[in-house]
DNA sequence: CATGAATGAGGCTTCATTCAT
DNA sequence: GATGAATGAAGCCTCATTCAT
């Protein structure tokens, strides 16, 4: 293995044991002792990777967004059929990969504390604000697909209606972290159910 | 006035001025004595009103849920009109009141990173758990008395669109705490013109 | 006691006992546990009244100058009879002063080095320079009077001598630190009687 | 070459790029790291030339030492002339050979700091000890020559003035670097020419 | 021989909490 | 009650040294 490829294999692991540490116990809660220990090497070793704690959990931050940016292309990639097929399989394919890792949740928490009042809010900010407008994108594309197939009414606001979407997506997914009852694929599901036929029928103006 | 009294308000004086504090800086980065500066008084006498800091934050915790639950309460009371109406008028009540202190958004947020990971993550998760179930309960009540009056459709699956809705409204105010450029209002109205009308007409079944 | 005076007691407290360990054991040697210890209080305790070690070290170094440059001042003040006798007690003054206070001799040499390469240098080396500066006029004004009375030759250069005067005191307390069995006082009459005697007869020209 | 010489050169590049460092950054400022890349080498080959940095310092110190005392024996050996011209020679070029390095004066300090407390104190304090005495030693043999052959009045005494007079120019080049303003050479010289008239008149009682 | 990745003891500094006034 | 000076446990980070390659 060239050395640069064991170097990044190290960067790698040190990350993605940082990952469930600061999962588990928060940005705060979190040692590096603990890191390291997770990752079974020695202390100062994580120092030769990362310039400092802050910069080791950015780094876990944007390996985090890579990777479920990475599912989400995936998902929509094999989507086929109808815009409203695709929208409620969208739905599936992206609620069933977060609630395999339902677990890493709390990770979006503690990056959303750290863009509130971290010494990198800007650069979590920015990412953030980033990482939304994208996904609005690739979803408000799809809804404007079918607008343009005639399949949705040419009223909606494709713009709006995704902003809304991918908001309630990560609700969803909040409620069930905090509620081990609540199941928010099915909640979605029917959710969809309404939400499509409203993007198929005239909407009313209230 | 009552000494119990005199003891009330300058434990209200604290929680608000620590509420200000944790909002800024947030959790780990607020210091006991920046309260106490942003208070007005000694560092000292803040334990005499609560045990520790985490108690305090705590206490900031149920005086934000008390305050916005009491303004969500009156923004339902006052509603009328059709269920499609009034589900609107919520919408806007809702997100307008939470418009006005977005400022106070991050503190929301470290709520959620305290439930996440805080020696008190119990307690957060289920006071947090109970906030959405009771939100729920009241918007879900609202979209029944819908079906119930013919407005809806009775396929409507009334407890899955609460809980999305209740999502989207987090969700958009997160948005635009996010990007300055974002307009939640306006997006949540499309939007909700959107499901309205899916409420309306005969949801399809994908 | 004003709470003024009690706050700068506290200071010279520490300052001293700083001093004392700075010296046994130089800057990197010294624990700012140690320091504590030896001050009779709590680590955390320096804390508030210094921002960081160097800063402190900084404040013994000014301390230091300080105490010096008042028994150099008042070694001068007593003076009385003609420039030679007035020199040789500057002599016997200072380097008795500085004998009794031998074991703080190494802190010289820290001050020295701090200014050869600390993260305060410049502000280190300024300060020797203005020292150094200031001492070698008050020295080169006593030999200047003795010009102006007479007593010395006008050939002389009164700077050049102060300047080199000031450095063989320094220089002989050092030999004498080095070395226990080196008496610098002795060495000292011995060494301006033959440059009072220079003083006193006309230069020859090499 | 044989072995044994190319060992002996990788020592004494080490040591040279060592001397840079530590003159520059100081003892502790300097890292083991710093001098490989000054030396061009990996950090780990410095282990096999020296057991640790306190090692290598001594070391440094150990070549320091052998090369300005080969420069003072050059110098002395082509004085001529009589014991006034070839005080004010040593004088010349002591100062001249040193201004030449005062880029490396900080060593002199950092030396001095570790004899007041480096672990290796003892080492230290002794090798100046005897460097000073040698020093002196050959400065006051020069001046007896001066008495001896009725150049000098015989009340002086030799080793006294040989003392001062090796402090002195410590010093001048101490204020030198201290000051860059500061011209140690001049000034010497003009104090070498009251000192000098010391020495050859009759030196008065005060 | 040479290297530099890995290590962990050690030290500075922070800050919630205490308690004498 | 109110205060803020004092405290020391705790944690991030540094860097001399080791050792497998």
């Amino acid at each position: 293995m060239e050395p640069q490829d064991r170097k990044q294999n190290k960067k790698s692991l040190i990350i993605e044991a940082a990952a469930r540490v600061f999962a588990n116990r928060g940005y705060n809660g979190t040692l590096i002792a603990d890191i390291a220990t997770e990752a079974g090497i020695g202390k100062g070793t994580i120092y030769e990777y990362f310039p400092s704690k802050v910069d080791l959990f950015f780094a876990v931050f944007e390996w985090f967004v890579r990777m479920t940016e990475a599912e989400a292309k995936v998902s929509i990639s094999v989507l086929g059929g109808s815009a409203s097929e695709r929208l409620m399989a969208l739905n599936d394919a992206l609620l069933r990969s977060w609630l395999e890792m339902l677990d890493m949740y709390s990770l979006v928490m503690e990056f959303w504390s750290a863009s509130a009042s971290s010494s990198m809010r800007q650069k979590f900010k920015q990412a953030f604000k980033e990482g939304y407008r994208d996904f609005r994108q690739i979803v408000s594309a799809l809804i404007r697909d079918g607008i343009d197939a005639g399949e949705f009414q040419p009223e909606v606001d494709a713009e709006s209606v995704a902003a809304a979407l991918v908001g309630t997506w990560d609700a969803l997914l909040l409620q069930a972290w905090f509620d081990e009852g609540f199941d928010p694929l099915t909640t979605a599901r029917k959710f969809m159910a309404v939400l499509i036929s409203g993007l198929v029928s005239k909407p009313r103006v209230v």
